[in-house]
This record gives structure tokens, C-alpha cells and sequence, in this order.
DNA sequence: AATGGTCGGGACGTAATCGGTCCCGGTTGA
DNA sequence: TCAACCGGGACCGATTACGTCCCGACCATT
């Protein structure tokens, strides 16, 4: 039997969000006593309409009144508040992870959802749209000039469909470009890359490009391709990309569905690798063990990027996340519950070995 | 202590709506089967795209099935609707008031929101919601002629201010003349019918019209007042209107508030009034006692009306409202769960008698 | 095999809402 | 006395919601 909570977490999955909100709002008003509009909405990083629209809501809600000299906590909010500290520290668990997770691994930001993407289907939704969110908030605060699309490059896997399932058209992302990070990797076609690439621009009314380079080529037919005006012109924009979203796999599991040859998985055995992102294969100290060979980003590449973002969850995944974390190229990360508790656990064991 | 639901019902109201609705399509979508959107939007009363909208939302959750032949609940959907059954039922029991009072009264239609207005403020706005939304639904239900305003007659009391709050511009609404029902009545100035007329005009962008009535003046002074061009002006708009929205008080409550004079008091006490509406007392039978000396709408005129919407809640006014509704007047009735229990309760009583 | 009905999905234009921004008159506290 | 801050009002572009129609696919009946 579920709790309500879950079925609304199913059933009306924003509520969450919501309910977080107004708590913030009423924690901080109550925090803050006598305070007005902006001042609040600058302690809290929202603008100025929306916490408006908020908090003219708790007031119609009686929570709130409002004077002259500012906004404060009504009796009736004062017990409300009493009543959620309880059921809201659950949720607020997460923020202190998020905060762990940035310092362990030197990241930019963190988000954590709940859940374990691994069995629950809603938490790799929650995953993706958190994705989402952190995308077009990258996009929105780039420095643009006015004929230069920005270009966006993107990896495959499910997790990264999700993220391109909860896009939509915003003012950050008009007119961007979305590109594969990496040519063709094997994986299935809803799977891929270029596929999502073109689900992004579609959503997002921006443009896309494919790199159509056939699967398991050796070293040497890269080079060649690399040399075909259309691949070439490609690949060129490609590293131009501004901004990276991409996935994480396990090692072993992403040479399976890439049905990579025993020669690789010897390679990949010897080196120890545990994880998979952009094609290069990581040993958990986060060193390079193989690279798949195909045309595209290459690590010095992601290295310029202003913004890279991993999105990957699970708990079964921690380890290779924390893997592909260490090598250090990402910015910032999207992770759930289960993914980010064992990943803290990794972090502290290795740190006392 | 609160319950999570009752939180949720103050910081964000509308979930239950929401969740309600959901869980009305998947329980249609699972008895009926494989079934198409059309069809299904005609069977639950809601137009083609809100319920598309909301079964792309069950399917992005997993809760439906899409395949050619229609729509069908998936497991994880049965599970879910399984698990919610037993919430659902408290406010469903609500739908099953509705039916009983409609019944019981010769209604068009019933509204039953939950709580006791005597003593939650929430259920009184929720009155005012439902109120609303009533109103609009009313309105853009009418058939109009272009140049002729659609003509709307209010009252005064807490109540009716609530339905105002809650009015937003639409398109039913757009253009419409609020006129105060009656003339003074010896309320509060924020209380008045006037006054509110004023607000839903504001609310809704249209236009209104008063009634300059002094308080407590004779038979005769009415007579002489309707000679007056502004206010005979007004009075006949207020006979063309097509929809009356009231409140119902109870007699003697009305009568101290109005501070009416110890003969009338006297008038009432010996005709046994026990509710108010319009400006005319009632006894239990629904009978009129006494009637406010006031220029305005005669009982005639909302005979004649179309749609006469009364919104009263409280289990004080339990009495009132069931007197009030034996005249009959009323097409709709909003009121809340405490009132609705009480009036059939009092209806039964009555049967028996 | 033909056909009429219903299916999901796509598309489009308009109404409604959201959200960023600025302004204003009042209040307050230094 | 005055500057800073208050709530409320207003405006406008961006975004979303929604009514409506169309299309090709599919199915059952003819």
C-alpha cells in the first residue's frame, strides 16, 4: 500500500515543488519577521513576481499578513509551519546531500531527486526533468552573440531521453544547436545521441546535426572520415559546443549493449574500468582506460566547455559516476537518492584508505 | 496535528482537484476498457483537449496505455487506483450529498465542498470558489445578443464577497452588468450587495450599476424613490436580469445586523421566520414573512430568472437554507458538508412529521 | 473488398495566464 | 526631514491552455 504522499508524487508529481516553495517562503518570512517583497525575494533567489504571486496567495490563505511595514507569518502559519517540519525535513534531506556531493567532488552545483532511478520509473522522470531545468538555466545565463547559435552537445542513453522528453521551448535555448557529442556508439536508435539530439531541437524549436558515421570503424577509417567535407563540418561544431549533457554508464554493461570485441573487454578488464561517459572508458580513480574510437568531443574538449552536466542515477551506478566525477570534467550533476547516498559512501572509503 | 492532506489542502488547494479528476479518468478508462479520447471526453463531461492533456499526463506517468485500438489502464495504473480507492472515497462521499440535496430540494444542480464554513475559513472560501465557478459556467452558458449585457444580480453577506474573490475575467463573464439585487439593507459597507457588484465588475471587466438607497425609509418613500429617474433606471435593469447570485442568512441574525426595529423583530418572532435571502424572511415552510421594504428584485422577478445560484454554507445555517430552498426559487446550490448533512437531516425530519 | 466509425497524433489560432519590470504613494525609522 | 523600504497597481511579452479540425491507421461490419 502506498502513502498519500506517494500517490501524489505520481498522480500530481509538481505539488512537491510547490509545497516546497511555500514552506521556504514561510520559513524564511518567519526567519525574517517584518520583511517585504523584494527584499525577500533576493534572500531567496526568486524574482520578485513570483514570490508575489506566493506569497499574495498565503495571504489569501490567511498564513500570512501583510502591513504596511512589511509581510509576516500569521498565527494560523506559525502552526501550520509546526505542523510540516516533520513531513518537509524528509524532502530537505536531499539539499544536504546536494551539498556533500558538490564539496566531495569539486562541482559547481548538485541536484538530488529522490528515489532510486533503478526501480522507480518516476525518479529517472524526475531525473530527466531536473535535467531539463538545469540545462535551460545553463542556456539562459550564457553571454550569446546575436548570430551565433549556441551549441549544445549531447550524449545517449535513457536517462538523457528523459532529459530531452522534459524540454520545452524557452527563451535560453531558442536557436540553439544540438549535436551528438560523439558519433555512431552502437546503442539502439531511441537510444542514441543524434536521435535525442533531434528530440531536443524539436521541443526547443532549435536546430540539430548529425554526424552519420557507421559503427565499429577502426582508428584509421576515423581519420578518413574526419577528412569528409559533411563529417568534418560537423565534428567542427561539434567542438564548439558551449554546453554538455551527458550520461554515465557502467563499464561493463555499456560494452555489452555496444557489443564492443573480446579484445576491448580484455582491455577494459585489465584496466579496471568501471564507468562509461562520451565514449571513454574510466578505472575508479577516474583515469582513461579506453576510448572508443569515434568521431567527435574529445576530453580536451570537454575541458574548454563552459558548462558540463551529468545526469545519471541508480544505485547501482554510484560507483561509476563517482569514477567518471574524479577525472573531473563536469560542472554539474544530476543524481538521485539512492545514487548520491552511495556515493558519499565510496567517497569516504576511499578517502580512509 | 494536522494530516498531510489537510496541509496540502491549504498550501495548495487546487491538488485535490487535480487528483480528483485523474482518478475519475482512470477509473472510467478502466471500466470501460479500451477506449478512445472522444468518446471518453464525452462521457465524463470534459472537452477533447483537457482530457487529452490529461492522458498524455497518466501515459508519461505509466499509468496508461496507448495502442490503437484506445486507451487502457496499465498495471501500475490498476495498482495505483487500487491503492487510492479508499482516500477517494471520503471525497467522493461529497458527489453523493450533491444527488441526495438535489433531490430532496428540486435542484438543477448541487455543489457540496467539504468542511463546516462556521468554523474553517477554508470552507468558505471554498465556497466562494465553487460559487464562482458556477457563475462563470452559468454565464457562458447563456445565449446572448451582442449588444445586450448580460445582467447579473447580487446580494450582499461574507459569502457572496467570497464568490467576488474568486471571480477572474472570462470569457462567459466578459461585458457583464453586476447590479445589486435590492437596494440598502443596513449591512456594512464592505458587506453590501454594491459593493460587490463593484468588485465582480472589477474582476471580471465589466461594468455595474447601484442602487442609491438610503437605509430604513417607509412603504411610501420606496414609491416615491422609484419615481426617480437614476433609480427607476436601475431597477429596471435589475428586473432584466437573467442570473441572481445570493446568500441565505439566518432570520434573526440578519435581522440584528441590520438592526431592524422592535415591531419587525416582533413580525418575524410570530411568523416564525427563520431565514433570510433577498431581503425576504422565511419560515421553516418556506413561507414569506416579511419582506425588507426596499427597492430591487420581487420574488416575481427571480421566478422569472434563469438561473438562480444560492451559495450558503455552515451547519448554523443548515435551517435557513432548506427553509429558503422550500420557496424554490433556486437553481443551484453551492454550499459545504456541514450544511448539507444538517439539511437532510431537517428534510427527513420533516418527511416524517 | 469496400466502407463507415473510431482510434491516436498533429497542427493551429486564440484566450488566458505567467512572470519580469517599473512606477507610485504611503509608512517608517534613522 | 528624508531616504529607504513597504504593498499595490499596471504593463507587456512569453508561455501555456484549450477548442477545434484534420489526417492516416485500424477495425468491424457489410
Amino acid at each position: 500500500m502506498r502513502t498519500v504522499l506517494e500517490i501524489q508524487r505520481v498522480l500530481a508529481p509538481d505539488v512537491v515543488d510547490v509545497l516546497k516553495k511555500r514552506y521556504t517562503i514561510l520559513r524564511h518570512l518567519r526567519h525574517a519577521g517584518a520583511v517585504g517583497r523584494r527584499t525577500l525575494a533576493a534572500a531567496l533567489g526568486m524574482s520578485e513576481r513570483v514570490l508575489r504571486a506566493e506569497t499574495e496567495f498565503l495571504k489569501s490563505q490567511g498564513l500570512v499578513d501583510i502591513e504596511t511595514s512589511g509581510m509576516r507569518v500569521s498565527e494560523a502559519g506559525i502552526s501550520l509551519l509546526a505542523d510540516m517540519e516533520p513531513m518537509m525535513k524528509e524532502w530537505f534531506g536531499l539539499a544536504e546531500l546536494e551539498d556533500r556531493l558538490a564539496a566531495a567532488f569539486g562541482l559547481r552545483q548538485v541536484v538530488v531527486v529522490p528515489g532510486d532511478a533503478d526501480r522507480d520509473p518516476l525518479a529517472k522522470r524526475e531525473l530527466g526533468k531536473a535535467g531539463a531545468a538545469e540545462l535551460t538555466r545553463a542556456a539562459a545565463a550564457m553571454e550569446r552573440a546575436d548570430n551565433e547559435p549556441l551549441v549544445v552537445a549531447i550524449t545517449g542513453g535513457s536517462t538523457i531521453v528523459e532529459v530531452a522528453d522534459h524540454l520545452s521551448a524557452s527563451q535560453g535555448l531558442k536557436g540553439a544547436l544540438f549535436v551528438p557529442a560523439r558519433g555512431g556508439l552502437g546503442e539502439r536508435v531511441e537510444l542514441q545521441s543524434g536521435t535525442i539530439a533531434s528530440t531536443m531541437a524539436k521541443r526547443t524549436g532549435g536546430g540539430y546535426r548529425l554526424m552519420h558515421v557507421p559503427d565499429d570503424v577502426g582508428e584509421e577509417a576515423i581519420a578518413t572520415l574526419m577528412s569528409e567535407p559533411h563529417i568534418r563540418e560537423v565534428a567542427d561544431i561539434v567542438r564548439c559546443a558551449r554546453i554538455a549533457v551527458h550520461g554515465i554508464g557502467e563499464a561493463y554493461e555499456m560494452a555489452r549493449r555496444r557489443r564492443v570485441d573480446a579484445e576491448t573487454i580484455q582491455k577494459l578488464r585489465t584496466g579496471g574500468a568501471v564507468a562509461e561517459s562520451f565514449g571513454y572508458y574510466y578505472n575508479r580513480a577516474g583515469e582513461v582506460v579506453h576510448r572508443m574510437p569515434t568521431v567527435g568531443l574529445r576530453l580536451e574538449d570537454i575541458q574548454r566547455m563552459e558548462t558540463v552536466i551529468a545526469v545519471a542515477g541508480g544505485g547501482s551506478k554510484a560507483e561509476a559516476i563517482a569514477a567518471v566525477l574524479k577525472n573531473g570534467q563536469e560542472d554539474v550533476l544530476i543524481t538521485d537518492e539512492a545514487a548520491a547516498t552511495a556515493m558519499l559512501q565510496f567517497s569516504s572509503l576511499d578517502a580512509s584508505t
